[in-house]
DNA sequence: GCAGTATACTTAACATGTTAAATTAATTCA
DNA sequence: TGAATTAATTTAACATGTTAAGTATACTGC
C-alpha cells in the first residue's frame, strides 16, 4: 500500500500533459530497443549516430547532429566513445579546416548490419500490436506536429 | 555548405523512426516550455515533481515516481534539490520506516501558483497553432499506444 | 589585408537517464 | 521466531541533456 492523500485538482492533469503523453509512448517504444541495443554493446545515442552514418559515405559533425537530433556537446562525447571502438573513422575536412568528417569503419558497418535486422524485428512486432494504420497515423500527426510548432531552438 | 555525401538507403529512414519522431513532436513542445521554466528557475523534471506534488496533500516516492515518471535514482537528486530549495518537505512514514513522504511548502505551492498559468498559456499556444481537434487526436493515439504496448520495464 | 563577425567544434559545469549494487526495513514461511 | 526473501530508497558509475564559454578557422566589408 502507498502512501497517497488526494487533494482537489488544479491545472491540466498529467492525462493532458503532451511533454509527459510523448515521454510516455517513447519509452514504451524504448524499453523495447535498449535491452537489444545493450546485447550489441550500444546506447540508443550511439546507434542513432551509426544509423546516420551508414546513410551516408562522408558526413560532417553539424550535419549528424542534425540527422540523428543530438546537440553537439552530446555528439562530441558519442563520437569520442565511437572512435575508440573504432567503429567510426575521423577526418579533417580539407576544403575547412574547423570540419571534421566521419565514416563508419568496416566494424561499424559490420555492428549497423548486425543491429538493423533486430531492430526491424522489433519495429514490427509494435505495427502488428498496435495496428499498421493507427501507427501511420501517429507518424502522420507527430510529423505534422513537428513541422507546425518547429523547434523554437533551430537556428 | 555542408559535407555530406549519399549512399544507397537501406533500413527504414529516420523519418520512420518512432523514437525519433516521438523525440522530435517532444522537443518542439519544450522548447517552448523549457525557457519559461528556466525564468522560474526550474528544470522540466522538476517542475514534473512540483506537478505531481501539488495533487496530493501527501505522496509517498514510489509514488511520485510514478506519477512525474522519473526512475528512483534521478527522483532521489531531484528531491535533494527540492529540499534544499524549501519548496518540498519530507517526512518518514510511521506505519513503514522505509518510506517518506514528501508535500509541498508554502514556498514551493507559490512556485506551482506563478508557473501554472504561464504553463497553461503556452499550451493555448500550441492548441491554436496546431489545432485543438488534431491535438486530441494526438493525446488519444498515444495514450492508446502506450496502453497497448505498455511500459516493458513497469514492475 | 585586416578588424570584426560568424561558424564549427570542443570543453566545462551541472542536471538527468540508466543500470547495478548497497542499505535498511518489512514480510514470509519453514 | 528467525533465516530468507521482498520492498523502498539511496549510492555509484557512466552516458547523455542543457546552457554557457572557449578555441580555432572562415568569412565579410571596408
Amino acid at each position: 500500500m502507498s502512501a497517497v492523500r488526494h487533494t482537489a485538482g488544479q491545472l491540466r492533469d498529467f492525462q493532458h500533459s503532451l511533454p509527459m503523453a510523448l515521454l510516455r509512448a517513447r519509452e514504451a517504444a524504448m524499453s523495447r530497443f535498449r535491452p537489444m541495443l545493450r546485447r550489441h554493446g550500444l546506447t540508443e545515442q550511439q546507434w542513432r549516430v551509426i544509423r546516420a552514418l551508414a546513410a551516408y559515405q562522408e558526413i560532417d559533425a553539424s550535419e549528424l547532429a542534425k540527422r540523428s537530433f543530438l546537440l553537439a556537446p552530446s555528439l562530441t562525447r558519442i563520437l569520442r566513445f565511437l572512435e575508440r571502438e573504432a567503429l567510426v573513422k575521423r577526418s579533417s575536412d580539407a576544403s575547412d579546416q574547423r570540419r571534421y568528417v566521419f565514416v563508419l569503419t568496416a566494424k561499424g558497418r559490420r555492428i549497423y548490419e548486425e543491429v538493423g535486422p533486430d531492430s526491424e524485428l522489433l519495429y514490427a512486432d509494435i505495427e502488428k500490436e498496435f495496428g499498421a494504420d493507427k501507427l501511420e497515423a501517429l507518424y502522420a500527426l507527430l510529423a505534422e506536429f513537428y513541422r507546425v510548432l518547429g523547434d523554437s531552438t533551430a537556428p
